[in-house]
Formats: structure tokens, sequence, C-alpha cells
DNA sequence: TAGACGTGGAA
DNA sequence: TTTCCAAGTCT
């Protein structure tokens, strides 16, 4: 067992946030929806449309039986509305494939649409208590710095990378599952990305990083992600102006979101190809 | 495997 | 104001 248990565990047990999909009532449906979301977005803008869609889908069924559209529409300004897409998508399949029950098997969970290793992983750990290794980013960097020494994770996940964080996995189901969520819990909030609170951390006189005075990240440089301009600011714009209508729109509406024609003309092609977007008539557009 | 893919809050 | 980035996935 690894010195790193009990400590977090514990920290885990006093300090972990009251989250809707967590604890013993929330169904595995909830716990698959909150994944989706938090996927590259953070807590706080997730609760509220995490409540207002299982309001109106509490099972994958009723968000299955809406057409795609509803369910971009109801993602409202997460980001990245390809994940309501395929969130809608694994409902279809969990109700075509798995009698309408979201699968408790890590095989299952990757081959439904929108749902790769990380998501895999924490559904299957989160909502059904088996044990695997949930890598996400927080988990990552919290075994970087206490076990590897360094600030930051390198860009992708080495096999060494996942090697350790196998070698800490609780032998257990029950205790890893509840190891992985709370070293996640300790990333977020404790050992941050930026400005770390070791005063506040259960495993700071065991941190490898700490120990060797936190030293500054030192690898490759990190990509930077440029914004204004781009096609994805077009195509939120675009994207934006048919989610807040209540049905088609006009072309001339969306001329006026973006000025730039031909760039205004490719993303809406592309959003048109993604699926978000369909030609309703001549000249008109909508979600589908 | 590097790049595309939204959004808004914090520093 | 600008930069960074938050529970990734897909191609």
């Amino acid at each position: 067992m690894s010195d790193l248990h009990q400590p977090i565990l514990e920290w885990y047990d006093e300090h972990a946030r009251e989250l809707p999909w967590r604890g013993p009532q929330a169904s595995p449906w909830s716990v698959m929806v909150s994944e989706f979301m938090l996927q590259q977005t953070p807590v706080g803008r997730v609760l509220p449309v995490h409540e207002e869609w299982l309001r109106r889908w509490p099972t994958p069924a009723d968000l299955a039986a809406e057409p795609t559209g509803e369910a971009v529409r109801a993602w409202g300004r997460l980001g990245y509305p390809r994940r309501a897409l395929r969130l809608h998508a694994a409902a279809t399949a969990i109700v075509e494939q798995h009698d309408g029950a979201v699968p408790s098997s890590y095989d299952e969970l990757k081959a439904l649409p929108g749902i790769g290793d990380y998501t895999a992983a924490a559904i299957a750990s989160f909502a059904y208590g088996r044990r695997h290794v949930v890598l996400d980013t927080n988990v990552r960097r919290v075994l970087a710095r206490t076990i590897q020494g360094v600030e930051l994770p390198s860009t992708a996940v080495t096999k060494a990378e996942r090697e350790v964080a196998t070698e800490v996995l609780p032998e257990d189901d029950a205790t890893a599952a509840t190891w992985a969520v709370a070293v996640m819990e300790l990333g977020a909030l404790v050992c941050t990305a930026a400005n770390p609170r070791c005063g506040a951390c259960p495993v700071a006189g065991l941190c490898a990083w700490r120990a060797a005075g936190r030293p500054a990240y030192d690898g490759p440089p990190r990509k930077v992600q440029t914004w204004a301009g781009t096609d994805r600011q077009c195509r939120g714009r675009l994207l934006a102006v048919l989610r807040d209508s209540d049905g088609p729109v006009h072309r001339s509406a969306l001329d006026a979101a973006w000025s730039e024609e031909g760039q205004r003309i490719r993303c809406l092609a592309s959003l048109i190809e993604d699926a978000l977007v369909v030609h309703a008539g001549a000249d008109t557009y909508a979600l589908p």
C-alpha cells in the first residue's frame, strides 16, 4: 500500500465537494452526463446545465427520443458542442444495444461515441465502483509532483506514467474507486496547476516536487491556443445565433454574426458537415 | 501524433 | 489587457 493512500483518502473524506453526480443516489446516467460535460469545462459551469439535463432527461432513453438539435440547444454555452451530439449518440446506442442501461464495463463504455480512455475508466469507477486507472489532468499532475518530482506532466501520457498510476492503485475495487476520485479532487482543489496550496496538502511531506524545492516546469513548450479570429470562434458565433433562436434563421442573421465572408461560409459548411447545423430551406438554417 | 475543437473566469 | 486553461476525444 502506497504511503499516499491513507492521507489522501482521509483528506477526501473530509474535504470532498458535494456534487450532484457523486454519492450513492447518483445514477450511472447522471455520472455519464457529468463526465461528458466536464471534458474541458470547469465544474462551476457544468453544475446548472447538468441539473437541467437530468431534470429533463432522467434516462438515456429520454434523451435518445429527442432530436439532436435539442441536445445542442440545451448544451448552452458549455463549449465544444460536438460533445452534445456525441452524448446523444451514446444515449441512442445505449437504448439500442444495452436495453437503455449505461453499461458498466470499460470496454463497452469505450465503444460508445465521445467516450475515450479517461471517460470509460471514470464511469466504470465512479458509477459502478470498478477498479480502473483513471488518468485525467488532475491525477497526472498530482502523480507528476508527488512521485516524479516535476511540476507538470508531459503533453501526452507516457507508458511510465501509466505504470506509476497502476502501481499506486489500491487493490480492492471499492478503495480503488474512492482513490481515483480522491486524487482527482486533490488535484482540482489543492494541487492545482497555477498556484498549488501545499500548505493544505495532506501529502506535502511525501511530495517529491516539494522536497526538490518546487522546480519550475522544464519541458517542451506547451501549446498556446489562439482564439481571436479562429474558425472555432466563428463557429461558436454562428451556432450561438441558432441556439438562441426558436426556429430556423435567415442567412442574413448569420452574416451579421461574422463579418469575414470567406471564413463565415467555410465555418457554416463545417458546422453542417459536423451535423451541428442543417440547411432548413432556401437561405435558412437551423439546429438539427 | 499533432492539431482541431468553445467558453468564460482568474491572475 | 493578455495569457492560461478546465474531469478529453477524434482524426
